[in-house]
DNA sequence: CTTGACCTTCCAGTGACTGGAAGCCCTATC
DNA sequence: GATAGGGCTTCCAGTCACTGGAAGGTCAAG
């Protein structure tokens, strides 16, 4: 498939999956006419890098996280220390991600006035429990 | 409190928020020898800045995230309208951490042998219903 | 066989930092 | 009171992750 199509596909522009394989993310096969030629695992990885990315996961660790996948000769001890990592780190982002929702859904539901309520959002939206 | 504080209370390098303060998302004081001074309610913002960007916003989602909060002249419908817009994406970022998570702890948990497991990891993590 | 959409590479520009130089401020010790 | 050290200032340059644009090749339709 064309890169128009994988961009269709996996929502990043084309640009974009260009630089995704200049630094190594994918190496998609090239067609006789010299298009680049993307398989549907060639997809798969990029709708993840679509998708982690938005998440505020670095270009490095996406790097991690798909070798995860696609690396035969890794040892399992460091596949499951890489996860395991990662899974922290999503928990925090679950949750602070959580708190924000509440915050907003806070603001909407609760702060109807004409002029800013008195509400201290700023509260929970940086954090009650103290961070790091 | 003074810039190196107020980095250590938000986690954010103290280049990253004078840049902040360059762009405008914050205005602290200034003390009577030129330095900075930051209140409690500016390491609110930053902190609350250091959070977002982490989840995947983008510095002008931030700024119009902190408007919400700070902006005493903002109509309350537009306050309601921006706030409702990004509670869609947060519960978007949700649900694909969520994906994101269970791919991973499945790793962890059944993927103990000394090579790559067969199990499709790739279509959790790349999102088995379509997206956009 | 031309038009237009899609592809290629290459190079330059942008957004969001990040590092380093040069110099001022402040405390602390000699 | 001089000086050493760390923290602060500005400014300018560099990096990471794209993003836009030019110049040109490819391909299906008319």
């Amino acid at each position: 498939m064309n890169i128009g199509t994988a961009s269709e596909k996996t929502g990043l522009p084309a640009k974009t999956i260009r630089y995704y394989e200049e630094i190594g993310l994918l190496s998609p096969e090239r067609a006789d006419n010299g298009y680049r030629d993307y398989s549907a695992n060639d997809v798969h990885r990029l709708r993840f890098l679509q998708r982690a990315r938005g998440l505020g996961f670095s270009v490095e660790e996406c790097r991690q996280l798909l070798s995860l996948y696609g690396d035969k000769n890794r040892e399992s001890a460091d596949v499951k220390a890489i996860a395991s990592a990662k899974l922290v780190e999503i928990d925090r982002k679950l949750a602070e991600l959580a708190a924000l929702r509440s915050m907003l859904s806070h603001l909407v539901s609760h702060c109807h006035g004409d002029d800013r309520p008195d509400c201290p959002i700023m509260d929970e939206l940086s954090g009650r429990s103290g961070m790091q």
